[in-house]
DNA sequence: ATGGTAGCCTCGCTA
């Protein structure tokens, strides 16, 4: 049995003592964690180290920033998704660990999807950021090997996943180009692992900081564990824990986790 | 139509 756990935690460092209590709490065997906000010299790495983990940190000053913690070793397949000709933004790594590929991902945010009346750039990377995934992870399930895809994919799938989609029309983690595309991707053949384990359950991820969201428990589900067919007949549990969010100096996103094994 | 909060390290950007 190995579990897997996903988690953006806006900023490593100054939610170290949040994620180091959970990470010991839990244990997962691999640990995927989205914008770190500094780059890989600044991550606190011997904490983790202490804890059992092996790291693999793709950094970046200030934005962005991603990293594969594990406590088997872990082969380095991708600093980078491919097909992203000059796309230095630190948002893909991808490895090998305790017998399964894995990949932590914090995909573009995305807004605003328009400038007086124009799509915005912003908008535009996002969507060829998702097209970038689709073609890797169509040649990724080639290989017939299993694999997790783990991260903040910062789409909203259907309108269960979101306490008023009505208000979310116009921005882009629930705009309908943003939504179309990700179905491509999950069209490839990939579960995702909370929906085959809670049916049509309206759970969240993520809660922002401003307007008391998550006292009104007014979230979003855009973290996802995304199994391949070979993963996805393996997996045995997953939820997510709401606990770290409501902690003080939390993350506005919280754990998503899965467990694979033989069943 | 706007602003609401948080982090980073600038007087604004990203989310």
């Amino acid at each position: 049995m190995v579990k897997i756990a996903s988690w953006n935690v806006n900023s490593v460092r100054a939610r170290l003592p949040n994620v180091l209590a959970w990470t010991r709490d839990t244990a997962p065997d691999v640990l995927l964690l989205q914008e770190l906000k500094c780059e890989a010299d600044a991550f606190p790495a011997l904490e983790f180290e202490e804890l059992g983990y092996n790291l693999a940190v793709v950094g970046q000053k200030t934005y962005n920033g991603v990293a594969i913690l594990s406590k088997s070793a872990i082969e380095i397949d991708h600093r980078k998704l491919p097909g992203g000709d000059g796309d230095d933004q630190a948002r893909y790594v991808e490895g090998f660990t305790s017998g399964v590929r894995v990949a932590s991902i914090y995909l573009p945010n995305g807004n605003p999807i328009s400038d007086a009346g124009q799509r915005t750039d912003k908008f535009a990377y996002k969507l060829a950021w998702l097209e970038r995934l689709y073609r890797h992870v169509r040649d990724l399930l080639a290989t017939e090997d299993a694999f997790v895809l783990g991260g903040d994919f910062n789409v909203i799938p259907e309108p269960i996943d979101v306490h008023d989609p009505e208000g979310w029309d116009k921005d882009a983690l629930y705009h309908v180009d943003s939504r179309a595309a990700f179905r491509k991707l999950m069209f490839l053949g990939l579960t995702d692992a909370f929906r085959a384990r809670h049916g049509h359950a309206q759970r969240y991820t993520w809660w922002d900081y401003r307007s008391g969201a998550w006292a009104k428990d007014q979230g979003a589900r855009i973290d996802h564990l995304l199994l391949s067919p070979q993963a996805a007949d393996q997996l045995a549990a997953c939820d997510i824990d709401r606990r770290p969010r409501g902690l003080d100096k939390a993350s506005d996103h919280t754990p998503i986790w899965c467990e694979l094994g033989d069943r």
